[in-house]
DNA sequence: CCCGTGACACTCC
DNA sequence: TGGAGTGCCACGG
């Protein structure tokens, strides 16, 4: 923690001199600071109720001005130098400390905000295809509604879209590129390398004979299943054929299979 | 309100 | 076997 006295001074100065409402000044304007990330610095817009928007500074071409207009483009008001972090943003951009950080997701859909939620719970250096967001979020066939709606994270690295990849194995494309999406995967321990070379042999899910479960191959349950008793399969289907169960932990299929077989001529 | 637009997925040759 | 075609759904103009 970084508090000391002349933080706890400061802090009650402020209060003293903005007795305003916190709701009334984030209606006015935002703040915002520069702070390091995994992608190099990166700008961060905030309200009292949490982070609001996150690009890093490459993106913008370090340019703050930059960053400052395409918030306001989105959000109407214009930004403030901050004089502190909220809790919690700093290790969670080092990716050191996900948790205990507010995020401000007001104004954004339903749907928006479910997609941001499934996607929070991938664990770092797992992924989950595009699909798998779609199932979570309540909304199982709207797998490029997912897609649009991370191309517009407004809180990237906060909310991992980078470990939301493709069902064929590639990684898919990424807000910062897709280089930066396998950059980020790599510096999580993530099995990038293996998960690319089971898919080119068309293997998309990894069981263990000897507890009859499937796993997304980045699930660390498939990860420590021995050479021997390890099996591939290309679709959840084969496996379940197979006799195995979906991993319980990283939901490869929804644990009651809908299969409505005539679900199409409704309404 | 219709239409076009995607960080996708699945099916066929 | 992989690339094109088609289906999909939520949004914005």
């Amino acid at each position: 923690m970084m508090g000391n006295d002349l933080d706890s001074i400061t802090g009650a100065l402020a209060d003293l001199t903005a007795p305003a409402a916190p709701g009334l000044a984030d209606r006015i304007f935002g703040s915002w600071l520069a702070a390091p990330s995994r992608l190099g610095a990166a700008f961060v817009a905030f309200t009292g109720a949490g982070v609001q928007f996150v690009r890093s500074a490459e993106s913008v071409r370090g340019d703050a001005g930059a960053f400052a207009e395409a918030y306001r483009d989105r959000f109407g008001r214009p930004l403030r130098p901050a004089d502190r972090a909220p809790a919690g943003l700093l290790g969670a951009l080092r990716g050191t400390s996900a948790a205990s950080l507010q995020l401000d997701l007001r104004g954004l859909s339903d749907f928006e905000r479910d997609v941001l939620t499934a996607t929070s719970r991938i664990p770092a250096g797992q992924t989950r295809p595009y699909g798998w967001v779609a199932r979570e979020a309540g909304r199982p066939r709207a797998v490029r509604a997912v897609g649009t709606v991370l191309a517009r994270n407004p809180v990237p690295l906060l909310v991992p879209c980078h470990r939301v990849v493709r069902a064929d194995g590639l990684l898919g494309d990424y807000m910062f590129g897709s280089a930066h999406k396998e950059q980020l995967l790599r510096a999580e321990q993530g099995n990038v390398d293996e998960v690319a070379a089971l898919a080119r042999q068309g293997v998309h899910f990894v069981g263990s004979d000897t507890t009859g479960v499937v796993c997304f191959p980045t699930c660390p349950h498939a990860r420590r299943i021995t050479l021997a008793h390890r099996h591939g399969f290309r679709t959840v289907g084969a496996a379940l054929v197979s006799g195995y169960r979906p991993c319980r932990y990283c939901r490869p299929a929804a644990e009651v299979i809908p299969a409505h077989p005539d679900a199409g001529s409704d309404r």
